[in-house]
RNA sequence: GCCGGCUUAGCACAGUGGUAGUGCAACGGUUUUGUAAACCGUAGGUCGGGGGUUCGAAUCCCUCAGCCGGCACCA
């Protein structure tokens, strides 16, 4: 005789067993309708789960948040029954929840097509206007095997005989179909209202690249048409802020076929280039680093004694010389500055030494992962190695760790996560070595204040590492700065420093980037700000406009003002109307346009008004500056406003 | 690297076997213009490269490259 708490406290008792749809019914049709599963005793289960003993129950609607995820579960498992309907030989494998969907792998003969997917997707249209039952039933692991034999379902088989003996396997279905799941799932197809399918792709099995290539088919799906809609507008607008497209309607680079992912720096974006560049070298200045240049080709014997070569060799570039030896063009900077660290005997009271470089590297990426320039196969980074004793490893990894932080804050990016990530599989050195390493980095971190998640296994193959993920105005994560303890290098490429007893010591390198890539980093301001840089980054700060021919002369003189005080302007007296150019040169994200007019030149002021469409009134060529100055020596932080 | 898709003028795109098109940009002219697109005209293409089928190929087939979306990889 089961006594059910609601969420309100009140109480109801039941003299028999009752299913979680049952209660929603005895509160309202109205909850009973809406109901999409349960919250019983804190476990979600289905509307059709039998409640016998007192319990505190929940009926989950479409404003439970849980809901979402049981909406793309189970579209997931509509997507599988649409497609074993269409196309009886596909065996089914997987179909996770994933971020603002879902996706379902299928084992098929042949890849599908396009109009393959939108048969399915209109099948999985007919299948949840058919409103069919949602049943569920309960097998022993031996069973549930021999079932999904039977049918020929292999891939699931397999799954299912890598569960342990004594579970209970549950099975979903609808309809004719079934599948096994975890569940909980929507009492009826009919909840599901707002998909789609997004992409068809190919996907390993079980995530290897040697097994057989499965037919991933990716959906989303939501609440409301409203929430799907709002959805689709999202991936609209994020496209709009992809930097390829910004970067070509902004003249800032451009990438071509005989140099796939290596790239061609136009002059708008080789000054924004060198503006980080210009940045970041006087914040290391100012952190007591020193700035070095190694070669871009060293004989391949040194890359062998590092472990790059064995490691990494298929994505290096080698080149033999006519003298037939064989180069490699550096991937990385460490062996270069170990050999700067090496020349001359160095002393414990040298140390730190801290070596920079915006070394510029070759990897021969994968063809498949190229993509603009978040993943190229020439790139700078900003890399450095600092050569400590063991005993320094703690207080410089804090102020790396601080020096970073503090730097992203200047981009903008307050909300920065940090993962750990410790020894690979495939590594070099000793385990206790490692343990040394990884111990001592945890130290810092802790040292630091930060805190950070477990990326196991993620470990460079020297040494574990601090991973720093930013995140962007549109909420997507960037890993971009790496902090790494390396106590095996220095002593694979022989360095050693003279220790206070005149002892030989091989010191600890820590390596660390911030940008990490400068053409990734690149990329990630641009979509962050969609274009719209802020004025220190700016390629053009300004233009000034002229209404007609007669404020020419004018504008010139303005232009050189601005100019000679260092500010990036440029001048726009075509034979245009000044609403041509205000919307040529908001396309083009100059963040301050300087409207001159016969009233400005009368005056000798100019109106002022922001890409954003702002308009700030009129002001003299020197109020102007003094106000930029402000914003610009802020780096955005103080804006016009403040 | 693997699976799929795509590649037509500077850019965005139309053109499914029969004379390569539209818009924007460019160029020339008219217009002297007040805060996100004035008007008229002109020029611009080995339809990604190579090969094949066909009387005839942007269009069908093969092949290579690049790009796009995933997967795998990412020192």
């Amino acid at each position: 005789m089961p006594i059910v708490t609601l969420p309100d406290g009140s109480q109801r008792a039941f003299d028999q067993p009752v299913t979680v749809d049952e209660v929603a019914a005895s509160i309202g049709p109205g909850l009973r309708k809406a109901a999409f599963a349960g919250r019983v005793d804190g476990k979600l289960v289905d509307t059709s789960y039998v409640i016998a003993a007192d319990a505190k129950v929940e009926i989950v609607t479409d404003k439970d948040p849980e809901a979402l995820e049981i909406i793309r579960h189970s579209t997931a498992h509509l997507l599988a029954q649409a497609v074993k309907e269409l196309f009886p030989d596909a065996q089914v494998t997987i179909g996770p929840v994933i971020e603002d969907g879902f996706f379902y792998d299928f084992a098929y003969e042949r890849p599908f097509t396009p109009e393959d997917l939108a048969a399915i997707e209109s099948r999985m249209r007919e299948l949840a206007q058919a409103d069919q039952k949602v049943h569920r039933r309960v097998l022993s692991r031996d069973d549930a095997v021999k079932f999904f034999t039977q049918l020929g379902e292999h891939y699931k088989a397999e799954i299912i005989a890598a569960i342990p003996a004594r579970e209970e396997i549950s099975l979903y279905g609808q309809g004719d179909w079934v599948d096994l799941c975890r569940g909980p799932h929507v009492p009826s197809t009919g909840k599901l209202k707002a998909f789609k399918l997004t992409k068809i792709a190919g996907a390993y099995w079980r995530g290897d690249s040697r097994n057989p290539m499965l037919q991933r088919i990716y959906g989303t799906a939501w609440v409301d048409k409203k929430q799907l809609d709002e959805y689709l507008h999202r991936l609209e607008e994020a496209e709009k802020r992809d930097h390829r497209r910004i970067g070509r309607e902004l003249d800032l680079f451009h990438l071509q076929e005989e140099a796939p992912g290596a790239v061609f720096w136009h002059p708008k974006g080789w000054l924004i280039f060198q503006t980080l560049i210009a940045y970041m070298r006087e914040r290391q200045r100012a952190a007591g680093y020193e700035e070095v240049s190694a070669p871009e080709l060293m004989d391949a014997s040194l890359w062998r004694q590092s472990g790059h070569l064995e490691k990494f060799g298929d994505s290096m570039y080698l080149t033999q010389t006519p003298d037939e030896r064989l180069y490699a063009i550096k991937p990385m900077n460490c062996p270069g500055h170990v050999q700067i660290f090496k020349h001359g005997l160095r002393s414990y009271r040298e140390l730190p030494i801290r070596l920079a470089e915006f070394g510029k590297v070759h990897r021969y990426e994968p063809s498949g992962a190229l993509h603009g320039l978040m993943r190229v196969r020439a790139f700078t980074q900003d890399d450095a190695h600092v050569f400590v004793t063991e005993e320094q490893i703690i207080s410089e990894s804090v102020a790396i760790t601080r020096l970073l932080l503090d730097i992203y804050r200047d981009f903008g990016f307050d909300d920065v996560k940090i993962k750990f990530a410790d020894r690979p599989p495939q590594r070099v050195g000793a385990d206790d070595t490692w343990t040394r390493a990884e111990e001592a980095l945890k130290a810092a971190s802790l040292a630091a204040g930060i805190e950070y998640s477990l990326n196991p296994g993620e470990g460079a193959f020297y040494g574990p590492k601090l991973e720093f993920v930013l995140r962007d105005a549109i909420g997507r994560d960037w890993q971009c700065g790496t902090l790494q303890v390396d106590l095996n290098m220095p002593g694979r490429l022989g360095a050693y420093y003279i220790d206070e007893h005149s002892h030989k010591r091989t010191p600890v390198m820590l390596h660390r980037a911030i940008f990490g890539s400068l053409e990734r980093f690149f990329a990630i301001l641009l979509e962050h700000h969609a274009g719209r840089l802020p004025a220190w980054l700016a390629p053009v700060q300004a233009a000034v406009l002229t209404i007609t021919d007669r404020q020419d002369e004018y504008a010139l003189k303005v232009a050189e003002t601005l100019k000679n005080q260092g500010v990036r302007v440029v001048t726009d007296l075509r034979n245009e109307k000044v609403g041509f150019k205000i919307r040529e040169h908001t396309l083009q994200r100059v963040p301050f346009l300087l409207v001159a007019g016969d009233k400005e030149v009368a005056a000798n002021l100019l109106s002022v008004r922001t890409r954003s469409g702002k308009d700030l009134g009129t002001m003299s060529a020197e109020t102007f500056l003094e106000r930029l100055r402000v914003e610009l020596e802020s780096r955005g932080r103080r804006t016009w406003e403040d």
